[in-house]
DNA sequence: TACAGAATCTAGCAACGCTATATATGACGA
DNA sequence: TCGTCATATATAGCGTTGCTAGATTCTGTA
């Protein structure tokens, strides 16, 4: 227990100074991003905002590819997250609508971020057991919606997940104009609210 | 008229070889960007495919991304006579049935195409004076589908749009597992065959 | 045949992702 | 307290990218 105090001492504020860099080169891959684009976030520009050089960058990720999908990664986690606390703070009205608007204000809320996770062929695992946790717990957030009220939950969910990612996608890349939003998200709501009752009727 | 009958023949002769290299352009770029992605379509190897120097391919498309675009507007033709197609050939059952997998099989069987068209950031104007017509056409394909069946056929179109994109762009970067696809389609036609209904009754 | 303009190529720039190698830093035992 | 040695970090450069200025070769015309 006490025998290695001092030296973990010192392990321990490498391992926070590491994980603080960590999250200074993410942080800055996701401001750059936000404002001028991916594009933009080069790994000569990461390493003049942390102040380090190029090959640092490398050994906390690997390549910037790798960077890329661990910014992915926390996107999923916020976006869990956000829907879930839509999920909870469901008082009246429908949940779907809860979780709609929460998908989308997240979507529309941080672009890049969304593109990350969706539109950048990065290599992260779907369907498999390498999945990360975040990834699942995002789609179970969905899935939890129309789990029990349907003989194929999964099908339901993947619909209404991909109505949701086409309407932010198409949004995001300025094929739909914003100001139908409303009645468009108004709409999707009420075909999955009443294929609901048509699945428990049956 | 009959001034320059001869010079004419020669113009032809250049307007019609200059229009051949450009076919041939694009067709070895769509070429390698179904066998290998479009991170191999360079400059250089379309170049070297036919047989011109880089500033060839620049006289022809001004950049890259320009041969990108004109590959995404040559995408979008053809969706939309596939869409239109689907909707003449419709005997029995649902146009919706016959567009949904029309679509999706377009989809499925030029990724890189569709890719071109939705993923890659390429600046085509959309919704605006200056949107080439092979998009207004394709998205009218849509748009026919619900004419006249609901106050708002737009609305309808977008988000049956959206849940079409979202299905093909999740099934393309393997987030949904191909098992569930006939079974997702017949309940994405339900949902929209029911709407169609009940806009009807209102 | 000689010229003029169009068509095409050569060669090179700046920026990119990435890495082999060299240098500096800092924790440990003597 | 002082070397020692591993770890951490930096320098410098490779190969490739999109793109273009300037040289060169073709081609139709007089």
């Amino acid at each position: 227990m006490a025998t290695t105090p001092v030296p973990s001492r010192i392990a321990e504020r490498k391992l926070r100074d590491k994980e603080a860099r960590r999250a200074n080169i993410i942080s800055a891959a996701r401001r750059i991003a936000e404002l001028e684009g991916w594009p933009s976030v080069t790994v000569r520009r990461l390493s003049d905002e942390i102040s380090y050089s190029q090959p640092v960058l490398y050994a906390h990720f690997g390549s910037r590819e790798g960077v890329l999908a661990a910014i992915a990664i926390e996107g999923f986690r916020e976006l869990g997250l956000a829907m879930e606390q839509a999920r909870k703070q469901v008082e009246r009205g429908s949940a779907v609508k809860s979780i709609a608007d929460a998908y989308l204000k997240f979507a529309a809320s941080s672009p890049a971020l969304y593109e990350a996770m969706f539109s950048l062929s990065l290599s992260i695992p779907f369907g498999q057991p390498a999945t990360p946790p975040e990834l699942r717990f995002a789609f179970s957030q969905i899935l939890e919606l129309f789990e029990g009220q349907s003989s194929r939950p999964e099908v339901l969910s993947e619909l209404f997940w991909a109505a949701l990612h086409g309407i932010a996608e198409l949004t995001r890349t300025k094929r739909f104009p914003p100001s139908r939003q409303k009645e468009r998200v108004r709409t999707l709501v009420d075909l999955f609210s009443v294929s609901k009752e048509e699945q428990t009727k049956a």
